[in-house]
DNA sequence: CTGGTCGAGTTGATATGTCAACTATACCAA
DNA sequence: TTGGTATAGTTGACATATCAACTCGACCAG
């Protein structure tokens, strides 16, 4: 085995730069904080609500939409989720009576509307969903620290947004809404 | 009805504190981030080296422990996943052969132990998602916004430690380590 | 020792998310 | 018009997460 081989096999096996203590304090810190975040807000919200954070998540564009109503690809770009959970998504909801589907004459234009128990169920939720993020997420940091975060939330996203070789990683994209069907 | 009852009413129904525009961007920012990137992450991760974010992360825990091996209480306090959640997940490692489960003699203490095809999975994959985040989340900050980062995290995880009204959102408690099993 | 409680571990039903394949429309080019 | 391609929408199989109930050893009080 040549120098020349060892070489190589250095390059490709062992010279990964690892985290250094910094950077793995911030990355450890940020996972945990994420994952404990998100299960506090979902419970709640479910419990005080009957709610889930993905229900929310439809509910809250439907209702910021004209006539609580939208293309189904349009959600599709609003939540960034990939089509099919949306589709599985909006059975569910429909099932339980929260929004309904509607299909456009002969067109294979799909859309979702809130129905009134949807909006009764957003309207409760929403000030109990506000409160939780500001109990444990505004209240939490300084004027300061939320505009930092606000910063470095998009600097990462802007990294994100940056990179091509993406292909596989679908979400629905949601150009051309297009809307000709009633109003 | 008294003016008393309006000032009630006011405070029930119309009273909630919403966000305003600084809070609002925070707040979307940060769930928008952190969706993206997780799943940029977990997708890539599972791409290059054929291991979920879920396996990836009892690997590791298994991996820096002595000799690959733990109580299931204690991976359950690492992750802090729930104890269903984490049974169902080490038994399908363990169907794909990623991991044993051993109990201990007539004892009840159950112990996960990695398989060497584990170990070469974890040693495969480890690289590879240490270059994703530096790629994704140490590359795409400032060392201060990172430093930043870290003290909003831990801040946060305080806010939500320091809150007891929170029995039903359960996760492995974890003391006790007590280990006589071997070794 | 006896009984009682607690918590780790297990189980299966159900809810949710992901994946690949398929259908049908919209659109473009020849 | 015709054909071809792209994409919205749908479907079902499968993977994963959550929930409630259960088993059983550990432990303590009497």
């Amino acid at each position: 085995m040549s120098t020349h081989m060892e070489n190589l096999y250095d390059v490709l096996v062992t010279d990964t730069k690892w985290l250094d203590d910094r950077e793995a304090r911030a990355w450890r810190a940020f996972m945990a904080m994420q994952n404990q975040l998100r299960r506090r807000i979902a419970f709640h919200l479910q419990q005080d609500s009957g709610v889930s954070e993905t229900d929310y998540e439809i509910l809250v564009h439907l209702s910021e939409a004209e006539n609580g109503r939208m293309r189904a690809v349009e959600l599709g770009a609003a939540t960034q989720w990939e089509k099919s959970r949306l589709f599985h998504q909006i059975s569910r909801m429909s099932d339980r009576g929260l929004v309904t589907k509607e299909s456009c004459g002969n067109t294979r234009k799909a859309h979702v509307a809130l129905t009134e128990k949807g909006r009764q169920m957003i309207e409760a939720a929403a000030p109990c969903h506000v409160g939780h993020v500001r109990t444990w997420f505004v209240d939490a940091l300084t004027p300061d620290q939320l505009d930092s975060l606000a910063d470095i939330s998009t600097a990462i996203l802007d990294g994100l947004a940056s990179d091509t070789a993406c292909a596989g990683l679908a979400a629905c994209a949601g150009d051309d809404p297009d809307d000709d069907c009633d109003g």
